[in-house]
RNA sequence: GGCCCCAUCGUCUAGUGGCCUAGGACACAGCCCUCUCAAGGCUGAAACAGGGGUUCAAAUCCCCUUGGGGCUACCA
């Protein structure tokens, strides 16, 4: 494939949501693939749900997928401006050609008569559709509404027979007849283009080789062939890339819970998994791998092997491949991914205040090969290895008495532990777990048992990391510390 | 309502006329391992929406039905 030149064109009016950003991932990847330019475009056309918040989320969003783009806003390039507010008069002007060449022409119905006209349709059981009454509007009554201040669209005049049809290269070839479709406006009356005339536009501006956009674009495809042959413009291919959807099966959105990439991030999942999770979701290389490398799904991904049906969205499949992926770094990549979290000031998922930053990454990096396959998210962290750090572990004697034995037994073999811990030459894990066991074997109990009181005692929970590791992690002060304290609590 | 798109286990998917007794993964269940929890290993349950064609042969091609989704704005 030569040229192969992609957008990803959001609109800033929210914060971008997985399905846009899985399209612009698969935009992105088939750039990298053939060599080509990734370009983002914002279209920010609709000045009434402008916000500027959102481009700034979309920004976030992309880099921290790592989709980098060669063009756009800020960065610049050779098909600049590459946010549309900033190409207004192309478009006017685009516009006013396409009215002089007799194409397009002026419309000042307003919006009450539409109303009126499409509640009088739908009354009448007939689709809803501008019924082209401007086109026998004078340029004198045009020029009378305007300055009466009647707002004044620009429409194109669509053809009310023949077929449209076009490739899409993931469904194949899309027809419908050209009388499903009224004369669309393609300037707003605040001389905007509509999305319709100013993607055309920009997609033949910028040499836009590949749409990529979501499935729900099928059916407006038509609208924008007819742009392109008014204008004399040749198609790019049409990739329609299949929906995201949520658990009920419908458009993913705000009710589906959280949608925004950005809220995956600060739900401690990690950037290269979801990317490959993405990747996968209406996509597969054709065989039975999943856990792919961005360098892989790059020389692997082809358009044609694009689903057609849409997927939803199984938030229990991208946990199990986050695991894979924190499972999969090394100890000191990981320190790097969670140190920041747990030096969090939001206490629920950092580290209690009380505990003193930076962290000591000699001290952590003994602790994450304890708890790396123990969690699925990078926010689980700090409650499974708070006890690494804060010594006040709290306790009730229920945890600590040994099953099946009572008090003054406890205490007596815990002393015993005591001693163990004492005594012990080298405070390394498999030399305390012999000696432990010898122990067990001595007093007659189960593993079980001890090492069950011996865990609430050094961390004070049911649920913890490998015991004889977190004493060769924590060491024998604080051990013996622990153990004695669980004594008192007992006596 | 109209138009368009889609249809394999609960979910993501493999499958492009014979390799299909339909494969893998997540989730689920059981077992093993085991100091808890995980991780890991093994096993299991689980799908071609229905009906017609075409063909020696259909999950795969065609048609209809059903179901789902999308669009139907001076929003993108």
């Amino acid at each position: 494939m030569k040229n192969v030149r992609v957008r990803f064109a959001p609109s800033p009016t929210g914060i971008p949501h997985i399905g846009n950003i899985r399209t612009a991932l698969f935009a992105w990847i088939l750039a990298k693939k053939h060599n080509g330019k990734f370009i983002l475009r914002i279209e920010d056309t609709d000045q009434n749900r402008y916000d500027p918040q959102s481009e700034l989320a979309i920004i976030e969003s992309m880099n921290w997928l790592g989709l980098a783009w060669d063009e756009g806003p800020e960065i610049g390039g050779n098909y600049g401006p590459y946010r549309q507010s900033e190409r207004k008069n192309i478009y006017i002007d685009i516009a006013e050609k396409l009215i002089e060449s007799g194409k397009a022409y002026y419309d000042d119905t307003t919006p009450e008569q539409l109303e009126s006209l499409r509640k009088h349709q739908k009354e009448q059981k007939l689709p809803p559709r501008y019924d082209g009454r401007g086109r026998k509007r004078t340029e004198e009554q045009i020029k009378k509404s305007r300055e009466k201040g009647v707002p004044i669209t620009v429409r194109l005049k669509v053809p009310d027979f023949g077929k449209i049809s076009f490739i899409d290269k993931v469904r194949g070839k899309i027809e419908i007849d050209a009388k499903e479709i009224d004369d669309f406006v393609i300037l707003k009356s605040d001389n905007m283009p509509t999305y319709h005339l100013a993607h055309v536009v920009d997609d033949h501006l910028m040499k836009i080789s590949h749409v990529i956009r979501a499935e729900e674009w099928i059916s407006s495809t038509p609208r924008h062939i007819l742009i392109h042959q008014a204008l004399n413009y040749s198609l790019p291919e049409y990739v329609h890339v299949p929906l995201i959807l949520g658990s009920d099966k419908s458009k993913l959105s705000k009710r589906h819970g959280s949608t925004s990439v950005l809220e995956y991030k600060k739900q401690g999942f990690i950037n290269d998994a979801l990317f490959n999770f993405l990747s996968l979701l209406g996509w597969s290389p054709g065989d039975d791998r999943e856990l792919l490398s961005k360098e892989e799904i790059i020389s692997e991904f082809e358009l044609n092997k694009i689903n057609s049906s849409s997927a939803i969205f199984d938030l229990n499949k991208l946990e199990w491949m986050n695991g894979v992926y924190i499972r999969g770094y090394s100890n000191k990549e990981l320190i790097e991914k969670i140190k920041p979290i747990l030096e969090s000031e939001n206490e629920s998922i950092g580290l209690p205040k009380s505990i003193k930053r930076p962290l000591d990454e000699s001290y952590l990096i003994k602790i994450i090969p304890l708890i790396k396959e123990r969690i699925k998210t990078l926010n689980e962290i700090s409650e499974l290895i708070d006890f690494f750090y804060d010594n006040n572990i709290k306790n009730t004697v229920e945890n600590i008495i040994i099953k099946k034995l009572d008090s003054s037994e406890t205490i007596r073999i815990l002393n015993k532990s005591i001693n163990i811990l004492n005594d012990i030459k080298s405070f390394k894990s498999e030399l305390l777990e012999s000696s432990f066991r010898n122990l067990v074997e001595i007093e007659k109990i189960k593993p079980g048992q001890l090492f069950t009181s011996l865990r609430f005692a050094l961390s004070g929970k049911k649920i913890a990391p490998p015991l004889f590791e977190t004493m060769e992690v924590l060491g024998r002060a604080k051990c013996i510390k622990r153990v004695s304290n669980a004594i008192m609590l007992v006596k």
